[in-house]
Formats: structure tokens, C-alpha cells, sequence
DNA sequence: TCGCTAGATGACACCGGTTTCTCGGCCGCG
DNA sequence: CGCGGCCGAGAAACCGGTGTCATCTAGCGA
């Protein structure tokens, strides 16, 4: 009734079609929008807009009576229009320069599911942190989309020139990192420090004294704070760590063969070698074995991931656990909710990885 | 000049502040809009729409003249107001139902790489196939967001439910599968076939005689392809593969350990394996090890996908190398590109796989 | 009883594009 | 010379929501 089209009339006084009064319907093929809600419940769109919105000003018997209809039809807003309305999707960005799948997997299924039944999305951005323009192209990316925000993983989690850029892009994030780097409802912290402190302690509980390290690239907070915590953990214990047990990996297969080669040729050999990621302690393994000395029983050897190869390893590797998939969970929230009260504190170290203990080590063969 | 807002040019008046003509300008802290080009080139939004669009209905003077000031302001339209007017989204959907961590990212970079440097995003939808309500959850996602198609991923691009639901949807699709299932326009295929012919051939030729098959689940199309294209190979050969020789896996971990000591306590021992992925050639490398068979010496064993595991292992894995990246890549422009010219032949099977040689093989001990 | 205020609701413009329809001008044709 | 058709371009409606502001009502104190 109120909405006549004049076209619509025209045609239908020249056709004679009796044109159903379409009061209580639906253009068939096309699912309910904001218009028909406010149709069938006899109110404006605006009022329906309201409920959605929770807004509280709203009688609460309208908005039974609209929520009955919204139940009814199986009514979900179109995330375009209300993204377009709001200038903002509701997109979330999973921005990263990272290797290992794995490790991406998980965190990005972890903020999946922060995500469900929500109406919000996950959008993945891979990029090159060695090309130069590669700040701009997330830029580009995030202004394009309008995200609602974006999870940064590391290493480019640390970029401050990149986050800078998101802040005047107007887009808000959250950074995946090892140690509070601005505000904490802009990062979830993954504790490496008392997972190392762990490795730490049980290599020592073995027996060992002497003990290896290889250690990420030096540009990586990870690697920064990995070896910290581990030198840390090992001088309270009374070991000491010295500079030619220390060698500088760049997390990949090949560093950790090369580390392990040079940890190998010291004379004493080390009896225990922590690499700092799973994939270098595979590197070791290989060097093991073509050194001939057995593992556990000449080199016991401890990986950081807990990725899919360390339960494959013959030995299988003693390696740390980090808890992703809640990282991606918990990064998410921050995102979905920027306004979680109760302190950060709590959202800042409530995971804790920890130490998976299988077959890679054991104390040393001569005490 | 054309376009006078009553009310602004009320409060102008009222309030006798001399607005700029901002002819020649754009909203400060705002990106360009079409109305912003069509002021600025003198011409309705329509037009602008039409050289976005590349539609022929514009005179090459207009298009020039219009493309400059687009360039000049680097206006990009807003995917999300396009989207709302087609009905449809610049979303590409990526649905799986797949553990293999390496296999998801492989295919999903690849798609990016297909969706760079055009309007469209990747966004990912994981999902159980075994929950009775996945196909509908799908659904839900599909249509909520307008999706312009989605890539199924093995082993769920095998369910004609599933596409069914999507093409009642309206969302076309892209299957990433082994073998013809429907319109090849609507599939990728990953010729597994001939890869297992390819160990076949290549373990025949180093002598092998009595060769063992770990197989994949039976439901998955996977599974039945290399099984079929491996007995195929080993019969042109005059080779039998023996049921006693075929054992089911799960393409996990655990299942490899189970097929290998299946196979290896047969009498005569099988002198090679082939697991059909590398799982569960990893499983088999743990028996063997278990029972003091050494690999390659007494053992030789071959996997498939080539996955981060391959080069780690001890000895590194012979195995076959799928071009993952690139199916993702075809399947995006597919969906990209549905009108893609040529045949479809050319764009069925122009991916080989090929087998890596590492160092899992060796012809046998005794002939 | 009369404002007066605050809460509930609606009308209307707007977000940034596209589709539909219209219109003027140019052309070929009879 | 007149007419119809085609083509380039624009005005207006529309896609499905939200923002702003006006309106209406009820409840309150004076």
C-alpha cells in the first residue's frame, strides 16, 4: 500500500494481472531483507535496524514482535550494505611473512573460530617483508577491504613502521609477539620465555652441563627473547652458557645443519642441543646421523614448535608446544571486542606453552 | 554548480562562511568516489561507471578523459559498494576439510597469487565433512557473503551434495580433484595417476619385485586413483600387486605405522613401500626402524605430496612433488574467469606432478 | 491544565556504486 | 524532407543497510 511503484501500477492496471497483495511475502529467490522485516512487522526499517543493533531504545514488546518476524523469515543482514553504511567490513585481515604453514594454520583456524556465528570473515594476506613496497601493499589491502582489523604474525608482528601505517589507514590490530611492545589490547603474548626457562631446567634435571644453543636470526624478537630466557633460566641453575655454545640460526633446515656442524665440532662436544624451532633441530638430527653419534644416547636434542615433523622424528623430538590456535582465538577477540573489560592483565598471558617430552633426550651418557 | 544540497546551501547562507568551491578537490581524509571523478571530469557517475566497467558504450575522448582523472587520483571503487549494487561479493571462498597444513597454504597462496592485482579477496572456510550440518554451514557462508565461487579441496570437492547445495545457491565452484567428475569447467585436476605411475616404473626399474601399497582411506577419490594408476603401471610391467601386498590407510601418521607393520611382517617381506602420502611413509620409517630394517639398505620406500617431512627425514624421502601452488592458482582463475577461451582441455591437465628422488630408495639387497 | 522532557518511532538523506529509462543528436532510408 | 533507429550520455531509482533529525506520545511537576 504504501509502496506503490507507479510503474508497477501502471502495469497492472494494463495487464489485469491480479497481482497477490504480497503483504505477508517475500520476492521469492531472493532472501528477506530489512525491508520486508519492517513491512511484515508493521514498523520502519529504522526500528528494525534498532533491534539489530541492540540498540536499547526500543520497546521491549516491539521488539519481540520484530525479533518474532526476523526468527520467522531466517533473517541475517547483508554484511555488504551494513559494511558499506558503516564504512567499515566486517573483514578481519590475517596479515603475515611466515614460513611455516603450520603455524599459520593453526592460527588463523584459531581466529576462525573466535569468528563463528559471528558475521564476521577472515581474509588472509601473505606478503614479502623484503620488498620494499611491501607496507604499501597492505595498506592498499586494508583500505580496499576496509577491514575491521588485522592479526599481524610474527616476525612482521614487530614492524613498527607497518603498524604505524594501519594506525593512519584508520585500521585497528592486533599484534601475535613475545613481549609487550605497546599497548596490551594491541597484542597477545605468546610466554617463550618460561618455555625456554623449561627446556632450560629439564635438559639440567637430566645431567647436562653442557649444552648448545642455536638460535633464531638476531632481527627476531623471537630469537631475542628465546635465547634470554634461556641464558636466564641456565645461569640461575648455575650452567653456564658461553659464546661458542651459542650459534646464530635463521630458523630453516639448512641453518640448523650448519649450527649443528659447528656445535658438533666443539671439543667437548656439547651432550645436549636446544635448537630454538623444530626445523633446525631436524638440521641436527641429520648431522647426527652423519657424524654417527646416536640420539638420545651420545646427543640428546630439543626442538621449539611441536610441528608436525617432531612426532616423526626417529627419535621422536622433545620440543616445545605453543599454544596457537588460541593466540589466533584470543587475537581475534581483541578485535571482535576492543572494549573487553576486566583488566588486561588477564588478556595478556593467560596461555602457556609447554614442554612435550618424547624420545630425543636423555642424560648424558658419561657423567 | 549541479549539484546544490538545499540544506548546505542553507547553512552557507545562514551562516555566511565562504565554503571553497571544491571543484577541484576531494573530501579530506577520504578516499576517492565515483562522485567525486564524475565532478571532477564533468560527466554523470554513470559514465564513470561505464569506463570502471570497460563498457563500449563510451566514446574513446570521454574514456581518455575520465581514465586521467582516475589515475591523477588514484580512485580505486569500493569493492563493497560494487558488490552490493552486482549482488554479488569480490569474495573467493576456500573450503576444506583437509589436516594436511602444508597442502591448505600451498593452495591458498596460489589463489592469491591468481586474485593479485585484481579486486578480489581469498577468504577461508574450514569445515567438518562429517558434522551432519557442514554442507548448510557452507551454505550459510556462501550466502551471507555473496561469495563469486568457492574452491573445494580434497576430499570434500568429491561431495555432489555439496555442489549441489552451491549451485542452488548461485555460487559457482571450482573442484580441486583427481579425475573427471563434471564440467571441466569446473574442476582442476591433479593427475595422480600418472605420478604413481611414475614410482611405479621408477621402483621397477631399480629391480623391485615384491612391492607393498599403503593406500589411502576408501571413501577418497585420492585413494582409488593412485591405487588403480599404480596397479595399472606395476601390470604394464608384468609386476602383480597381490591383495596380501595393498593395506588400507588413513593417510595419518598412526595408519602408516599400522599398514608398515602389516606389510612387514609378510613372508617374504615386501623389499619397497610405496605409502600414498608422506605421512604414512613417515609411519612406515618407524617400523623399519623399530624392527632394525635399515632404509634404503633393506628397505626402500617411496611417499607422495612432498610435504615439509620429506627432506627431514632420515634418509630423506623419495616422493612425489604436486604442483599444489599452481592448482590453486588455475582454480582461482577459473572462478576469475569463467569464460576462459581456448578449450577446455588446455586447462584440464597442464600440470604434471613428477617425482623427487631422494634417498629412501635403492635397488634390492639380494636379487 | 499546561508545558516540558524524555523515550519510542519514523521520514529522509546517505554510503558508493549499478541498472533502467529517457533524451537529444546523428545517421540512413524512403 | 520527414521518419525511425542507433548511439552516447545523464537522471532517477535502486541495492540493503545506517545516520540525523523531526515527530509523537506518555509521564511529570508546576
Amino acid at each position: 500500500m504504501t509502496r506503490t511503484r507507479k510503474k508497477a501500477a501502471l502495469n497492472r492496471a494494463v495487464l489485469k494481472v491480479p497481482t497477490p497483495p504480497k503483504v505477508s511475502g517475500i520476492k521469492p529467490g531472493r532472501n528477506a531483507t530489512i525491508n520486508d522485516i519492517a513491512r511484515l512487522a508493521s514498523v520502519s526499517k529504522k526500528t528494525v535496524s534498532r533491534v539489530i543493533n541492540q540498540s536499547p531504545l526500543v520497546q521491549e514488546a516491539t521488539r519481540a514482535r520484530i525479533q518474532a518476524v526476523i526468527d520467522k523469515f531466517g533473517y541475517v543482514p547483508d554484511p555488504q550494505a551494513r559494511g558499506l553504511a558503516f564504512r567499515k567490513s566486517f573483514l578481519i585481515g590475517l596479515v603475515y611473512d611466515n614460513p611455516n604453514a603450520q603455524y599459520i594454520v593453526n592460527l588463523m583456524e584459531g581466529a576462525l573460530d573466535a569468528v563463528r556465528n559471528s558475521e564476521y570473515e577472515v581474509v588472509v594476506h601473505p606478503c614479502d617483508r623484503k620488498k620494499p613496497d611491501f607496507i604499501s601493499g597492505v595498506r592498499r589491502f586494508v583500505e580496499r577491504q576496509k577491514l575491521r582489523g588485522v592479526i599481524l604474525l610474527p616476525p612482521i608482528s614487530e614492524n613498527d613502521e607497518l603498524t604505524r601505517a594501519l594506525t593512519a589507514a584508520e585500521c585497528s590490530y592486533v599484534r601475535i609477539t613475545y613481549t609487550q611492545l605497546d599497548d596490551p589490547a594491541r597484542m597477545v603474548i605468546s610466554n617463550d620465555r618460561l618455555a625456554v626457562a623449561e627446556v632450560a631446567n629439564y635438559l639440567v634435571s637430566l645431567g647436562h652441563k653442557r649444552i648448545g644453543y642455536i638460535a633464531g636470526p638476531p632481527g627476531f624478537r623471537s630469537a631475542v627473547e628465546r635465547l634470554a630466557g634461556f641464558r636466564e633460566a641456565l645461569a640461575a641453575r648455575q650452567i653456564p652458557l658461553t659464546n661458542e655454545l651459542i650459534v646464530e640460526g635463521g630458523y630453516t633446515y639448512e641453518s640448523g645443519v650448519a649450527g649443528g656442524e659447528k656445535l658438533l665440532a666443539l671439543n667437548p662436544r656439547p651432550t645436549a642441543i636446544f635448537a630454538s624451532n623444530d626445523e633446525m633441530a631436524a638440521g641436527v638430527y641429520r648431522v647426527a646421523n652423519k657424524l654417527g653419534l646416536a640420539v638420545p644416547g651420545d646427543l640428546s636434542i630439543v626442538g621449539f614448535d611441536d610441528g608436525p615433523l617432531a612426532s616423526r622424528m626417529l627419535p621422536s623430538l622433545t620440543t616445545i608446544r605453543l599454544p596457537i590456535r588460541e593466540l589466533g582465538r584470543l587475537a581475534a577477540n581483541k578485535i571482535l571486542h576492543p572494549d573487553a573489560a576486566g583488566g588486561t592483565h588477564a588478556m595478556v598471558t593467560p596461555l602457556e606453552p609447554h614442554l612435550v617430552i618424547r624420545d630425543s633426550c636423555q642424560p648424558p651418557s658419561r657423567a
